[in-house]
DNA sequence: ACGATTATTGCGTTCTT
DNA sequence: AAGAAAACAATAATCGT
């Protein structure tokens, strides 16, 4: 057989690659590995009533007006001051009359920070897309007033990536946002109640695959770390648990198991927790 | 405000080289 | 024998309810 249609392994970083909408991603490492948006029916576009006459360009939900923008140019430079002066004239009118109110500035603004975020942590268009319509429905809702927009744009990139089963801790979002763990928060908590976002608790085998590349461990211990996993739900021995901490002492199981050299301390470090934690949960399996 | 989980710190023990 | 890693314990901080 030629060239294979799916190779199951991420040609970044190892990790297992998985179909979301359009796209093929790396579970570990976000990167998009395959786009395919030729001809798949109607675009996605939720909690957007009914406009769908539009047809044109391909839509994208991460500028305030979706990419249908005209922008100026200011290219020629052989032009008289008069005319140069009249262009400047309306290409200044013509960007603000891009922005018509102060609450689209404020989606504008949100939408670019979510937009470096996403960049920032290589999500794949998909959830980007997703984090800008949250975030929309948020200001909708009018949840943001006395609050930050840095910290909504944050909380509604974590909220898209819980909602992909592709999460990442608040910390690690808030790392490279404008906005700290606490309001990112501090945002996040009346958008899942208000909005009534649909995440449950988040799954620990969300972070075999990043973890596992990180360390470079090989495939068959992260496989077999993914059985322990499914051990100790049974057993309902990962209730209120961090599940940073459980995918990390699952791993070292794992490695430990299999004699592949694996400290506590490098799982715990790459997990953002302590080896005391990662020990928690090797010694549950120990049953 | 409460109970459970986790972090932190320190220290005697076990494993590796 | 020396150094690192894992285990243990007590207290403080944090989280979910």
């Amino acid at each position: 057989m030629g060239e294979s249609i799916a190779s199951s392994e991420c040609p970044e970083c190892d990790g297992r690659l998985r179909v979301e909408g359009d796209e093929t991603v790396c579970e570990a490492c976000g990167l998009v590995v395959a786009e395919d948006r030729l001809d798949r029916g109607p675009e996605w576009r939720p909690l957007d009533g009914d406009r769908r006459e539009r047809t044109g360009a391909p839509l994208t939900r991460s500028r305030h007006d979706r990419g249908l923008s005209t922008e100026i140019g200011r290219g020629g430079r052989r032009l008289t001051g008069r005319k140069r002066r009249l262009l400047r004239r309306l290409r200044r009118q013509h960007n603000r009359a891009r922005i018509p109110t102060k609450s689209k500035r404020n989606l504008v603004y949100g939408f670019t920070e979510i937009r470096r975020i996403a960049e920032a942590l290589s999500l794949p268009e998909s959830t980007r897309d997703q984090a800008c319509v949250i975030f929309e429905r948020a200001q909708d809702e009018d949840l943001l007033r006395g609050r930050s927009i840095e910290g909504f744009a944050a909380a509604s990139v974590y909220a898209a990536c819980r909602m992909a089963s592709f999460s990442r801790t608040v910390e690690e979002v808030a790392a490279v946002a404008r906005a700290d763990a606490d309001e990112l928060r501090v945002a996040y908590d009346p958008m899942n109640r208000e909005l009534g976002l649909p995440t449950g608790p988040v799954d620990p085998s969300e972070f075999l695959p990043r973890f596992s590349s990180e360390l470079n461990l090989p495939v068959r211990i992260e496989a077999r770390a993914r059985e322990l996993l499914v051990d100790l739900r049974e057993s309902g021995h990962l209730a209120g648990r961090n599940p940073c901490g459980v995918a990390a002492g699952c791993l070292y199981a794992a490695a430990r198991e299999a004699n592949y050299p694996l400290t506590q301390k490098r799982v715990a470090k790459v997990a953002d927790v302590t080896p005391v934690t990662v020990r928690g949960t090797y010694r549950e399996l120990a049953e």
